[in-house]
DNA sequence: ATAAATCCTTGATTTTTATCAAGAGCAATA
DNA sequence: TATTGCTCTTGATAAAAATCAAGGATTTAT
């Protein structure tokens, strides 16, 4: 079984047999090269993505510097959420670190898949509620938490990144500048 | 029109009448005195509900202090949604500040609706999505603003609750001490 | 009405974190 | 191979925010 339908099944919950085929036969594989872009600032997102395998960067331009909000990795869909359902500009860039392969849904076969699977929208819930869960855990921790811990439980979670990613960019999607982040880790060490 | 039901029909788009008699049929209306709880940590959650008057404070209590993670006002709707979803635990307390009436929608009706409205997966989703944008973007406050642009941020979209709430449970939820909030408002009526 | 709590403010101090600046290590590139 | 970017580290300093402590104001309870 494929990574996508491994993926599919695991976040989603198990759909029927046929509905998992018509899910899957929308998904387009596709490659992006190192440095390039699978969304721009201000563009309209159009699709969501499944990482094949592969880094994505999505970030946040600012004036004085880009925030990092998250590092996609295999197994992981990403998207701007917000511009991909309510076609709005989006706020985000996302920017492939390594050579990345996706499956890509497009707007149309997102729509098409609703229509067509029944219990789409409840599964999509559910996938979505988990995000929002997992968001609040982030906000629970800048709002409890000093740099020293939040780099600790991140660490704990995703100790792969720390070797696969430029550390300034985990530093800023901890919130945290790229000097402290070092010191974090020289402190750790002893 | 009742409040609840303009709110479900702006949150979650306007379903035809008879659905939304359905939906309205199944809150009920419950009274909560100032400083009771709507819900405990550890308890499971088993409602969802919707503020007709008065406050309510969501926090999560640690060792050292209590972190208040929201404050829900007239016209939103309030849970514990990962406990109540999932059926877990719930990380959180939610305690009334004022006396409070709210519209509670049980886990088994809230069940029957998903089953007997058509459309209820999907406007949910809808308004989960809104709910998980609005949390991307507190992360990004945290991620690239100080302490006083946090403020301001807050201020500018809930001016009501700075008179109807003690301040040093904003300061919580905006990741500030107490002391620094009240140096910031001092700061900013010069 | 008085006492007790709660809440906010303010000052002094400490801790945490950011900023600035320089340099070292490494990889990509010409 | 020399050069150019990156990236990370480190030190010095500055800024931001937390903590500690006390006092005043207001609300709540007795």
């Amino acid at each position: 079984m494929s990574e996508l339908e491994e993926s599919i099944k695991s976040y989603f919950g198990v759909p029927n047999e046929e509905n998992l085929a018509t899910i899957m036969s929308v998904f387009e594989f596709q490659k992006i090269k190192k440095g390039a872009f699978l969304l721009k600032v201000g563009e309209y997102c159009r699709s969501l993505s499944f990482v094949q395998s592969g880094l994505l960067r999505m970030y946040i331009p600012t004036p004085d510097k880009d925030i990092t909000q998250w590092i996609s990795t295999t197994g992981d869909f990403t998207t701007d959420l917000s511009s991909f359902i309510f076609e709005t500009p989006s706020r985000l860039s996302i920017q492939a670190l390594t050579d990345t392969e996706i499956f890509t849904l497009s707007k149309e076969n997102y729509n098409r898949i609703g229509n067509e699977v029944s219990e789409w929208h409840e599964l999509e819930k559910f996938f979505i509620i988990r995000c929002f869960v997992m968001l609040e855990e982030r906000i629970f921790s800048h709002l409890s938490m000093t740099a020293e811990e939040r780099y600790n439980v991140f660490f704990e979670k995703h100790r792969e990144l720390f070797h696969q990613v430029p550390l300034q960019y985990i530093a800023s999607l901890l919130g945290m500048s790229p000097e402290t982040f070092s010191r974090i880790r020289k402190n750790l060490e002893k």
